[in-house]
RNA sequence: UGCCCGAUGGUGUAACGGUAGCACAGCAGACUCUGGAUCUGUUUGUCAUGGUUCAAAUCCAUGUCGGGCAGCCA
């Protein structure tokens, strides 16, 4: 493994192996050089309104990674200010995702907070402040253990803030800096102009603070119905940047909120309460993707306007993942699972969090990959063949080697003893000697691979042909003496003969052989349905121009019911497997004693394929 | 015709005024009881034009190209 070679960081081999730089790690250790903070703290804000995927693994490997290269926390965190799009189901799925990918890396740099608790109210020089510090399970901030022994813990919820937000928002409207605006949805749209064109002072953009106070107290109690009123806050409706004519800080919406129930009508927009909830929970430095940039600004008003005593946290920016060969959107996401073009959020063949861990893909992979793709402010591509080697460096390592068949053609030993078994010894893992060996059943009658034999074989082609040898794995060298074909002419069987002195360890083992191969014994050979995967999409950018689902690889998914050496009839959800030659798979969720379900992760890199696609 | 951001081999990134490096991909070879892994070698790059400087990928100006911004979404 070539790593540049900065200092190591790692005590535990978990994740790279070197401390990332990037310019925004950059601006940490500035800021943490010049004493502006005691600790770094970072949050991962998602909003539960669909399934992490690995975009956010981006996001979140940058936050809990400067957390860890820091001493500091990363707080978890449901931007949840929308009630109409956001659902309990997310909210889960999130945690469970977000503790997968961080697991044994920087879980001790989660910040959470005991139950149910929501900001404290406290006097900093004579001013009224908000604060809801962090705890972690390490219990490194005294927080937790306050009352009871030990404290349930959460994520935050800028849902908790939703009473210390009106508070600002009223302390805004006194100062003269928001004000209640009856204009409808669409007239707001017209006054707010065009990127090239100023917008026009809304006609209650003077209202006096105390109508506006009253008004949005009003808003607050329910006397008005969705989309009649806002609250806005007043800066500039001939700014050049768009967010900074006089947006939107509140709308009324009479709908429930999976986490606060029925208790408010009127919801902060995500400007107001993003900036916000930063400093409520005392986060140091607020990492988003690039878009929100133009709303800096106006993170950065509202914060000063409000004249808060303790430090504001700053917001950075950098470059979302774009992937090749499949689509980040949400959105576009949401559409293939509710169009039922894949089996779920968790599909194996989708991009999210959950779908790669299905297929088989490890927290270790995915954290390698954040590390080697980097973080900067440039829009780019990023070659899939990036996540792959990720995935099978990974795999490399850590899988037990297997024999199975996936397309399986019967072969006759017709010199070896009918009923003969002898039981072959194998090593588990050639990357790691600790994994130990195995042994295999050997009997008269094998399978082996469809496309390990060929009638008239290309150039260069070292398997099995009809009168040539190839060598079967930990096994003999035989010959093929005859090809067996039904009356449609495909062939069905194999009669071969062994040399019987080239077993592993025998007379002749060492002969040259050019190929050698994968087989199972028939009589014990264990069925397994093998769900082989491919990418979901025909071209590297599915969404460059028209619908991104006319370029579905109709090839994606393929089932094919394997013949598999029988240790693998033990095999466990918690283990990687190579069957060797042909790919990584690991068990599916789906799999059961005495039905065996196995999903390709990756394939192997295959020589061979490329060679012939050349011709 | 507005504002903000960006541009380094095919792709993604490093170089913080001083030898353009790394990874992926590609190609060639060695080794191999996995056409895997490993090892060796190798092709290809600073958007353009000016300026500042002994010296520019880096600083400045202009241009070109790309991305973002007109939700009561986040």
């Amino acid at each position: 493994m070539t790593k540049p070679n900065t200092e190591p960081s790692e005590e535990h081999g978990a994740g790279p192996a070197n401390t990332p730089s990037d310019f925004i790690r950059d601006i940490v250790s500035d800021d943490l050089k010049a004493r502006r903070h005691s600790q770094i703290r970072t949050r991962f804000p998602p909003e539960p309104n669909g399934y992490l995927h690995i975009g956010h693994a981006k996001s979140i490997c940058l936050n809990f990674g400067i957390a860890r290269e820091s001493g500091g926390i990363c707080n978890l965190r449901f931007d949840d200010t929308n009630p109409t799009k956001e659902d309990i189901e997310y909210v889960e799925s999130i945690q469970k995702d977000v503790r997968w990918l961080i697991r044994e890396w920087a879980d001790d740099r989660l910040g959470l907070k005991p139950k149910g608790q929501t900001p404290e109210t406290q006097s900093i020089n004579g001013k009224q402040d908000f604060h809801l510090p962090s705890a972690t399970v390490t219990g490194d901030e005294k927080t937790a253990t306050a009352g009871a022994r030990s404290t349930i813990l959460e994520p935050f919820y800028a849902s908790d803030y939703f009473e210390q937000l009106y508070q600002y928002a009223l302390r805004l409207i006194e100062k003269g800096l928001a004000y209640v605006c009856d204009l409808s949805p669409e007239e707001t749209d017209q006054y707010r102009g065009a990127p090239d064109r100023p917008g026009k002072d809304s006609p209650w953009r003077e209202r006096p603070a105390e109508e506006s106070l009253d008004l949005f107290k009003r808003m607050k109690a329910g006397e008005f119905p969705d989309g009649t009123r806002t609250l806005r806050a007043k800066i500039d409706m001939a700014s050049p940047n768009i967010w900074m004519r006089d947006p939107v800080l509140y709308r009324i919406r009479h709908a429930d909120h999976h986490h606060t129930g029925s208790e408010w009508c009127i919801y902060p927009m995500y400007d107001f309460a993003h900036c916000l909830s930063d400093y409520i929970e005392g986060i140091t430095h607020s990492i988003c993707t690039l878009e929100f940039e133009v709303h800096r600004p106006l993170y950065d008003w509202i914060l000063e306007k409000l004249e808060l005593p303790r430090p504001l946290p700053r917001q950075h920016e950098f470059a979302r993942l774009n992937l090749g060969y499949t689509v980040m959107s949400k959105r576009k996401l949401m559409q293939l699972v509710n169009e039922g073009l894949v089996s779920g959020w968790d599909d194996p063949r989708m991009p999210t969090i959950s779908g790669l861990r299905r297929r088989g893909v490890t927290p270790e992979a995915l954290r390698d990959f954040a590390y080697n793709i980097g973080i900067t402010k440039y829009n780019g591509l990023t070659d899939v063949a990036v996540l792959e080697h990720a995935i099978r460096e990974d795999l490399n390592k850590r899988a037990r080697r297997r024999l199975a068949v996936l397309r399986p053609l019967k072969v006759v030993l017709t010199n070896y003893p009918d009923g003969k078994v002898e039981e072959l010894r194998a090593i588990n893992n050639p990357e790691d000697e600790s994994a130990g060996t195995r042994v295999i059943p050997f009997s008269r009658e094998v399978y082996i691979e469809r496309d390990d034999f060929m009638e008239n074989p290309p150039p260069k082609y070292f398997r099995l042909r009809p009168g040539g040898e190839v060598r079967l794995k930990y096994a003999y060298i035989i010959k093929c003496e005859s090809v067996i074909k039904d009356a449609a002419g495909h062939v069905v069987e194999l009669h071969c003969t062994a040399d019987l002195d080239s077993k592993s360890g025998g007379l002749t083992a060492g002969r040259k052989i050019k190929g050698t191969i994968h087989w199972v014994s028939v009589p014990h050979a264990v069925d397994a349905e093998v769900r082989l995967y491919d990418r979901l999409f025909t071209v590297a950018e599915p969404d460059a121009q028209g619908d991104f689902k006319k370029h579905l690889n109709p090839h994606s998914l393929e089932v094919v019911t394997a013949k598999c050496e029988p240790i693998l009839r033990d095999a466990i959800p918690d283990l990687r497997y190579q069957f060797e030659r042909l790919a990584y798979f690991a068990l599916d969720l789906e799999s059961q004693p005495g039905k065996l379900v196995f999903n390709r992760t990756i394939t192997l890199k295959d020589a061979w394929a490329k060679e012939t696609q050349r011709s």
